[in-house]
DNA sequence: ATCGGAACCT
DNA sequence: AGGTTCCGAT
């Protein structure tokens, strides 16, 4: 049965393996459908191929967004790769609408051929991680051969979508989710269509890209995602650790530009730390966006302290905590067997008690519709400073998420 | 260019 | 289910 058609070179089975789209998705046995190739995944499988650049690419400075740069020839792509050679770009944008409203895609409004991706979405539709376990190299394996500064940046982009995704993922599982979306047909709860987040442990997300290795375990990870448009990370040649070595600048609000809903449930996920310092000796002052309750845990890694990033390791539904594989990193200076057996244990993340103001597709409202509703920060007074989660943490790690071990 | 309904296909 | 094809409307 075979047509001639190829896939481009592009493998279409695992390639961001454990994080978002497991091999699994790609399996025929994995669905009584035959599962095909479906065409997010094509999309991202082009996106993250330097050779489709011109084709298609990131959006710099938006997460997740991205651009067909030549509409034809991304209908051939994939008219080609399903057989489908009388493919266009009308018939292929007729597949993309369909994915706004099953929330995997929406439209960048005002910009030709731009599209952007719901990432949480995405994950969300996605089965539990199988190995997620959190390799703990040596601090001075951070970079693996092989990984270019280029690669560290767009790491460091993954743990961050990671993060926001798993965070929106527990957003969404506690049941705070958007109507809309609870009758969209992928979420028809109680059904076998779909995983259970319940039983979805969090990927050592640090171990991303802080972990040795990662080009091995997530041959494309690196890739999957686009660059920052950087503020602080890009110009340090060191590779030490993943997130930029202090808080963003004022100058460079890019860091905290991460378009997710999760930042906007008027959450402040200060650390404690923070809180009790409000002037902090680990970073400069916070920034507007920061004071505003965009802020992310902090971090010490290494005696050196990072912004968190939004998290989404999740205490969620006990049982997943149970399975204790959640997204922190271990302090790397730790001998790695001690490292991995924390590792299993850590945890740190959001509360996540957020709060699903409106529907992101509601016209000029939506935290999802990037050109409708402007920043949609909106945090109630009494909403901000408020405590972190109560998260069970990396023994002797003080729970409020620093990785300070005290 | 973009949207979404409708019928159809696999 | 996840498109593909067609098409009228905006």
């Amino acid at each position: 049965m075979h047509c001639g058609c190829v896939s481009e070179g592009v493998p279409s089975s695992y390639w961001i393996s454990g994080l978002a789209f497991p091999d699994w998705a790609y399996k025929a046995e994995s669905s009584p459908g035959s599962r095909q190739i479906q065409l997010w995944h094509f999309i991202l499988e082009l996106l993250q191929k330097e050779e489709f650049r011109h084709v298609i690419a990131w959006q710099q400075g938006e997460y997740g967004e991205f651009v067909i740069k030549d509409p034809d020839e991304v209908a051939r792509l994939w008219g080609r790769r399903k057989c489908k050679p009388q493919m266009n770009y009308d018939k292929l944008s007729r597949a993309l609408r369909y994915y706004y409203h099953k929330r995997i895609l929406h439209k960048t409004r005002g910009k030709r051929f731009t599209y952007k991706f719901n990432f949480s979405k995405l994950t969300f539709l996605n089965p539990p991680l199988r190995d997620a376990h959190c390799p703990s190299p040596p601090a001075s394996a951070c970079r693996p051969p092989g990984v270019s500064a280029g690669l560290q940046s767009e790491l460091l982009q993954n743990m961050i979508f990671a993060r926001q995704a798993l965070a929106d993922q527990l957003t969404f599982h506690r049941g705070l989710r958007d109507p809309l979306d609870m009758a969209s047909p992928g979420n028809k709860k109680g059904t076998a269509s779909g995983p259970q987040f319940s039983s979805l442990p969090s990927p050592c997300l640090f171990g991303f890209c802080c972990c040795g290795g990662v080009q091995d375990k997530f041959p494309r990870l690196g890739a999957f995602l686009p660059t920052i448009p950087h503020s602080g990370l890009g110009p340090h040649s060191s590779w030490q650790l993943c997130p930029p070595p202090q808080y963003p600048q004022p100058s460079s609000p890019d860091w905290w530009h991460f378009p997710s809903h999760v930042f906007q449930h008027g959450r402040s996920v200060l650390p404690l730390e923070e809180r009790a310092h409000p002037h902090s000796p680990l970073g400069p002052p916070r920034s507007e966006a920061l004071q505003k309750g965009v802020s992310f845990p902090a971090i010490r890694l290494q005696g050196r302290a990072f912004p968190g990033l939004p998290l989404g390791a999740t205490r969620g539904h006990g049982s997943a905590m149970a399975g204790g594989r959640l997204g922190f990193p271990p302090d790397l200076s730790q001998p790695r067997e001690e490292a991995e057996a924390s590792s299993a244990e850590s945890c740190l993340g959001v509360k996540p008690e957020l709060e699903l103001e409106g529907r992101p597709q509601a016209k000029g409202a939506g935290s999802l519709e990037p050109s409708g509703g402007g920043e949609g920060l909106h945090y109630p007074p009494e909403l901000q400073g408020l405590h972190p989660p109560s998260i069970p943490c990396l023994p002797g790690f003080k729970a409020g998420c620093s990785l300070d071990p005290t």
